[in-house]
DNA sequence: GCCTATATTGAACGCATGTGCAATACGCGA
DNA sequence: TCGCGTATTGCACATGCGTTCAATATAGGC
């Protein structure tokens, strides 16, 4: 006995809201059609009915959570940093803070990384998301090398910024597996370490 | 028809390998008894009886794997080097070298890793393990802060040796989906960061 | 108020998987 | 040579999964 009609925006919001609740706290392996419909309070035919397979679901799934990830906010507050140096550490402080205040979606993210290693469907939505992440890095490095091209004599823009996204990357991995990870015990070994070491400037502030 | 006997040390390494085979190049997923079974060269219920169940296969999957990855060797070229900071940046470049030459044996161990998160029994394997590398970074950590103390006010020796573990995963995450990855221009940009600035040092060989 | 397109249901099918098990072959000590 | 414990086989069973589908209820245009 079918039930009362919905829009299918909402619908198709639900499943996937559900689907994201159950792999984020279970894994990937537990998001299977009947659990992801029983969450979603609707039958498993109707969630095949607004996704074509359960393939499908899965990909949007990655589109939903990369869409709220891997998206580089860079404030005013940071643009304001005259130095460029301090301010790519700023901005690492804000990502290493922002990715690990939320393991489990980090925990799903990585989970669609491993996958995409043996699915290509799923590398193909993720790689061109992560590149632009990289990218984003970009004009902040290009900043950091010219302001003192001595220290960094066989270092590229791309490089830099690859580097900085590793750094954010291994924080956010080791967040997963370690939620009481000391963020600011970590910055300010990181800071040490990328400071210029006659230094005396505050320790950097996570609002 | 029943085969020829065979030790029952040498069964189970057949099995450990045809199941790493096929966990890194088609992902944990791939794993079943039948398709293990079959590589290894043997019937499925052969496997269930030097293993009791397929959990006590990955978990043994999982020992095997670590055994073989998060192993820290300190080589004497490495503890000969008289700066504490430039034997810690040798130490990161021997490591990341290392683990992002083996990119299928990362993307497992990742896999593994991400795996822990929902299974106790994974995790209670992996923990000891991960633990017990970082712990192996700690006595450089302590040389570094003793040499620059003023470098690092408010960083203790656990806090350094985290952020090199987690600088080390970040790379061979990276280099997991990317095996192009440039290590080398990857490390000069890390080198600028961490060394003084008006350093003039040789870049660091990789071996 | 009917009628058609659409949404929704729940059962059914086929397939793959982990596991159990009875039958059988092997090797070794007596 | 015989017998016994162990290794080995392949099938059968139950389970859970993705997917299909006929039946049915709903909503909106006429």
């Amino acid at each position: 006995m079918p039930g009362t009609k919905i829009a299918e925006s909402i619908r198709r919001e639900h499943v996937i809201a559900a689907a994201y609740e159950i792999a984020a706290t279970e894994g990937l392996r537990a998001v299977t059609i009947r659990d992801v419909a029983a969450r979603a309070g609707m039958s498993t035919g109707l969630v095949l009915f607004h996704f074509k397979s359960k393939d499908q679901l899965v990909l949007e799934l990655v589109d939903w959570v990369l869409a709220t990830t891997t998206a580089l906010q860079v404030g005013r507050d940071i643009l304001a940093i005259a130095s460029p140096l301090e301010r790519l550490v700023a901005l690492l402080a804000q990502e290493m803070a922002r990715l690990s205040s939320e393991p489990a979606r980090m925990r799903l993210f990585f989970e669609f990384w491993a996958a995409g290693l043996s699915d290509a469907g799923i590398r193909r939505r993720m790689q061109p998301e992560l590149d632009r992440y990289r990218e984003a890095f970009r004009p902040i490095a290009e900043a950091v090398l010219a302001a003192e091209p001595d220290r960094f004599p066989h270092t590229t823009p791309d490089g830099l910024a690859a580097v900085a996204v590793t750094f954010i990357k291994g924080c956010a991995v080791q967040s997963m597996i370690d939620p009481d990870l000391d963020i600011n015990q970590f910055l300010a070994a990181a800071e040490g370490l990328l400071r210029r070491p006659p230094s005396m400037s505050a320790p950097v502030s996570i609002t």
